[in-house]
This record gives C-alpha cells, sequence and structure tokens, in this order.
DNA sequence: ATACATGCAAACGTTTTGCACTTAG
DNA sequence: CTAAGTGCAAAACGTTTGCATGTAT
C-alpha cells in the first residue's frame, strides 16, 4: 500500500529555525523591517501546506488580519523566493505556486490533473541522466524543470470504476 | 562523437504529406474552410525553424500578405495544436512556442538562458524512469514537461574566456 | 524623523474573445 | 445565400508597479 509520500514538515523543527536564520540576515543586510504583516504572512507560509498559490495564502492570512492587501502577500513570497527560502513554482494551471526549501533535497512533481493533486518526487538517476544529456550536447544545466502529469491513484480507479469521473479539488 | 541532433525538416517529404492528410481530415470534420490565410500561415509554419513564437510567425506571414492579423494566427496554431499537428510548448520567456508534432518521436528540450537556443533531446532512459516513478506513486502519466535551462556551449565558453558575456538572440 | 512597507488601483504582457465585415462553399 | 473566418479592438488573466499613506526603527 504506496503510502503517501509527503516531505517533513518544515514549519517546525532545526529545518525551520535555520530558514528563520537564513531570512533574519537577509532581512537585516537589505535593510528590510519585520512588520506585523510580513511576520503574519510568513508564520503562515511555513505553516501552509506546500505549493500554496498567492491568493490561497492571502485567505489563510486573512482569516486573521482581513486589511492584508494582494500585493504585500506578493512581495514577500517573491522576497522569500529571492532569498532561498521558497521556491517559485509555475505549474500548468495558470498561477505561482510557492514551496518551502528543503536545504537537503531537491525534488520534482507529480500533479494530478484530475483533482489537482500535487506529489513531490525524487529521482537521483534521473538527475544523473539530465547532466548526462546536457553534457551530450555541451550545455551546463542550471536549473530544470520536471513536471509529471496524469492522474493520481483515486482518481484513475474512480474513473474506472464508473465512467463519469467526479473531480474534486485539490 | 556527438553529432547534434536537429530534427529532420519537416516541412517536405512523407512526413509531411501525412500531416497535411491528418489536417484536410480535421477541417473537414469540423466543417472548417480553407482560407487564403490558413494556408498561407500554415505553410509559413511549416517552413518555420521549430519553436516559433506567434509573432515571429506573424512577421513571416506579414512579409507575404501584410494584411494578416494576429487572432488569425493565434487562432490557426492553437487549430494546429488541437488536431494534433502541432506542439504549443510554454518555456520561461513567457509566451507560447509552437512546433510542427512528430509522429516518431517524443523528445524534450535543453534551454540556453543566454541566447535563447533551443536543443531538442531524446533520452529513453528518462522516460522509463518517469513511468517508473509514477507507477512507485500510483500515477498513470499521460504527459509531461522536461526543460533543462542553462548555458549552450559557445555561450558557455564566452563566458569563461572574457568576463563581460555577449548574449545575442537566437 | 525618515526610510521602508502597505494597500489600493492602475499598468503590464500575453492570451482570449465579441463583433461587424468578408468570404468560401 | 449563409455559415464560417477575418481583423480589429477590447476584455481577461495573472503579475507587477506607482503612489499616497502608514509605521518600524
Amino acid at each position: 500500500m504506496p503510502r503517501q509520500h509527503t516531505l517533513v514538515d518544515l514549519s517546525k523543527g532545526p529545518e525551520a529555525e535555520h530558514l528563520r536564520d537564513v531570512l533574519d540576515a537577509y532581512m537585516v543586510q537589505h535593510g528590510m523591517r519585520a512588520t506585523e504583516q510580513r511576520r503574519l504572512i510568513i508564520d503562515t507560509f511555513m505553516a501552509a501546506p506546500p505549493h500554496v498559490s498567492i491568493d490561497e495564502l492571502l485567505a489563510q492570512v486573512r482569516q486573521k488580519d482581513p486589511r492584508i492587501g494582494y500585493a504585500t502577500v506578493y512581495r514577500t513570497l517573491k522576497m522569500l523566493a529571492e532569498c532561498g527560502i521558497a521556491h517559485e513554482r509555475h505549474f500548468d494551471d495558470g498561477f505561482a505556486r510557492y514551496e518551502l526549501a528543503s536545504t537537503e533535497s531537491h525534488h520534482d512533481h507529480l500533479i494530478c490533473t484530475a483533482c489537482g493533486k500535487i506529489v513531490e518526487f525524487e529521482e537521483p538517476r534521473i538527475e544523473d541522466l539530465q547532466l548526462e544529456v546536457a553534457d551530450r550536447h555541451g550545455f551546463v544545466v542550471t536549473h530544470h524543470r520536471h513536471e509529471l502529469y496524469g492522474l493520481c491513484e483515486s482518481c484513475h480507479t474512480k474513473s474506472e470504476a464508473s465512467p463519469k469521473s467526479t473531480p474534486s479539488s485539490q
């Protein structure tokens, strides 16, 4: 029975503390201020499920402070991405999603086109082959994008059982 | 000795004829008409270098008929994509690019972030591993996206020789 | 006190569409 | 003749920014 591979919750523990340190250093270095809004947005982001969109995060943040604006969430996430604490992802649903950066490992994504579920995967053998391919063509790779789209287990089996599929939201 | 793997020119030969047949069938089936504009746009597209953007194709098409509008090129390319004759690609430069579909092989892309060069690659071992990964997570893959970004050989060696790089456009 | 941050609303770049006019069948 | 296609211009879409106001330091 394949267990759902959700990576460790990074919102707490030593990993999170390290990220906080990086962030603090970055903000000091750039003369940035620790405002109420930023604190709230960052805390919410770190506790949120991975791959939140700006709108999703904004909605969550507004539960605590309805006066927060879209642009502030936007700018805060950009800032987190710039200092390496978050990664900005662009899947095929048209808007940016953000995830906490893990210092340890790189991963790519499986995306269910029926329910929107996003699963992370790591496959070192693919990474190796990427380098091999790039080398073959004289390229030096700086980053890549690797997304597998399809149906997750439950959407797949559901659609097998009955002809009409009933996709729910992520 | 790794030869540059530029796929065959599809604008002529039996491959192209097959695509034309598919297209004709599709258009008949959908009650679509063969207009001057469509003919011109499709011919130009099939002769154009791979991965043209709408604007690029529009510019080429206007050399023969300056009255063609953006929307017509847009709609024609969408149509080609819909009937499987073209693939719509979204690289990180913000606009869609289109390439002729080859019936034979699937490929992915290496993209130079300095000069914009796009190179196609095929790597069956990666394809296999993708299926393996998907299977491991209970997914059935319908399509994927795999792009390697970095510096092509000439941009790479250039930037090694002199500190200032002088990227040209693709 | 003042430089930085916020929230709004407007600008952006690309994609998509509504519509009056044209044209292939 | 009429349904389909064109070209324009405007809407839609997510993202990004200018600016007047607010606030951490």
